[in-house]
DNA sequence: CAGGGCGCGGCATAAAATGCTGTGCAATCA
DNA sequence: TGATTGCACAGCATTTTATGCCGCGCCCTG
């Protein structure tokens, strides 16, 4: 998980392109990152092993599978002990439509997000929660009445100019990154 | 955006299959859902072209590229009206590092997603926002410690046995999805 | 029961992935 | 400063995959 030196300025590109591409074909990919594609794609399964890419996937259009409603959660745990946050964590993590769980400072605990079939589908998986032994002490829904825009692509571009600022000098062809 | 009706059994098991692995094959993403590869493959552009599949990403460990940090805020508009929601959205669209918005219900308007380089890099972001014209009469921040998981897969199986419930009677093989 | 349309599998061709080899550049050391 | 070593690249050959075409069987309809 440390941040690791070893990444030029040809690989971050690389993933980058994989990020808002990443069915791109690897001699598509070759040609963007001004490689030919053996050493692209050596570069690219590196990356892979390395731990730098997790995973590929697609991005589904939810709403036209169906009726799909977007909920976030507060949630208090009733004691802050070690052990209750790690058996929370555990249990929600079991939970398919809880997709992201979030540790924060603040006036809470936890920041949830439920992907569910309506108010009636996440009341059910509410009400199995304060019956299980979560240790919620309370928890305030908000719900999302719509998502003007949700990135797939996180500013690891913005990684390109701070690093480049740390290292201006001997690093001269920033141009070229974008 | 109306929920497609057109979308079988094998439709399903493809969106399911490219959700979790991006860069399948289309050969074993055939033998996966149980069809010759030419199907298939017709059956994956198709559901591309119709907006099932909105694109394709590589998943980061954005923690091995250097320090990130999270931060979701609460935002509060000064003006409810028509106007001063679409002028919002618009301005932070252009803000690379808010990767999400949400418009929710509740004690405010907007909840947003921030990856920035740390505390600095996020505040120089929040004051360009309070001196610009964004409508903003208060924001709250959230800043996230950890994220315990961060789920890529939405729970479509989910569909499944909602739908399968609907149609039970017509549909007599359903054991076969998961 | 016959006709028509749709979607399947199989096949052939084009494109891509993948592994191997030789070469040039750069850093290191004498 | 010149020789050596190592690394990463491009080019090429082979295997695998993508993609378009064709004929067959099933289901729906008349």
């Amino acid at each position: 998980m440390m941040p690791g030196p070893k990444l030029d300025r040809i690989d971050l590109k690389i993933l980058a392109k994989l990020q808002q591409s990443g069915r791109i074909t690897n001699v598509e990919l070759a040609d963007a990152v001004g490689l030919s594609p053996s050493p692209c794609l050596t570069r690219a399964k590196r990356l892979e092993k390395a731990g730098y890419i997790t995973g590929y996937g697609a991005y589904l259009n939810l709403h036209k599978l169906g009726e799909f409603l977007t909920i976030f959660t507060e949630v208090t745990l009733t004691e802050h002990r070690i052990g209750d946050f790690s058996r929370f964590e555990s249990k929600i993590r079991k939970l398919d439509e809880i997709v992201e769980c979030h540790l924060v400072s603040g006036g809470y605990d936890y920041l949830l997000k439920f992907m569910t079939r309506g108010v009636g589908h996440y009341q059910e998986i509410i009400e199995g929660m304060l019956e299980g032994d979560y240790g919620i002490e309370k928890y305030f829904s908000y719900v999302v009445i719509k998502s003007p825009f949700i990135k797939h692509h996180y500013p690891i571009q913005n990684l390109f100019s701070a690093k480049a600022a740390e290292r201006e000098a001997s690093d001269r062809d920033i141009s070229e990154l974008e």
